[in-house]
DNA sequence: TAATTATTTCGATACTCGTTGAAATATGGA
DNA sequence: TCCATATTTCAACGAGTATCGAAATAATTA
């Protein structure tokens, strides 16, 4: 990952709402969820929820699909641990940045 | 680590020169860099970064100790630590993230 | 004390951000 | 076709951001 595209999505999620959002979307699962759904479960209007989400996807973070009337948004994993990946890798370069990262989840 | 406190780290990071800023202190090790050099080394005006060193520190990223008539600045990897645990800690809750996180560095 | 160096503070400016309300577009059903 | 549902587009607004130049503050040296 780029510097530039880091930037992005840590911009993208430095935002109270969209980082609810693809908080949201990450445990909705590859599924992902109507817009309709994510507006009214985090009480946000469908307008203001476009504009995030143009951020989210702009920076990679989630995709988007048409099923009928809806459009059903989803987290893109690989691009989250891409981040995750350049962070770590920029950071922990033989030094002692002490990780202690706690893996609760189940790797796939 | 509180969603409040990711959000003042995740935006912190999102800033080009920021993020530059913060690498280069990473990469300094714990015993940090001077104001000045830091100016030098990326062609930055020292009132500009000053502005930028008070959104790191305040998102608890850098910390900043007196030494002459220089400041030097260092890397809190604690933090960082703290932020990639939080994001890690929301992002794989039981769920297909393939994590893929390569450790290149030297764990203390 | 006066001059020098290192950094911060202040005021101003152009720009971007997040939200809102109203209107537009797309899809599916009667 | 007409209507309801789901989402997006548009224009506007207040608030915050990143940068600059000039002046102020802190620490060292002559």
């Amino acid at each position: 990952m780029e510097k530039t595209d880091a930037v992005a999505a840590l911009a993208a999620l430095a935002q109270d709402n969209r980082l609810d959002v693809f908080r949201l979307l990450v445990r909705a699962g590859p599924t992902g969820m109507p817009a309709g759904a994510i507006a009214e479960t985090l009480g946000l209007a469908p307008n203001t929820l476009t504009f995030h989400f143009d951020r989210l996807r702009s920076a990679g973070l989630v995709s988007a699909r048409r099923d009928g009337r809806s459009i059903i948004y989803a987290a893109r994993y690989e691009r989250m641990n891409a981040l995750l990946g350049f962070l770590t890798e920029n950071c922990c370069e033989g030094l002692s940045c002490t990780p202690a990262r706690k893996r609760t989840g189940v790797p796939a």
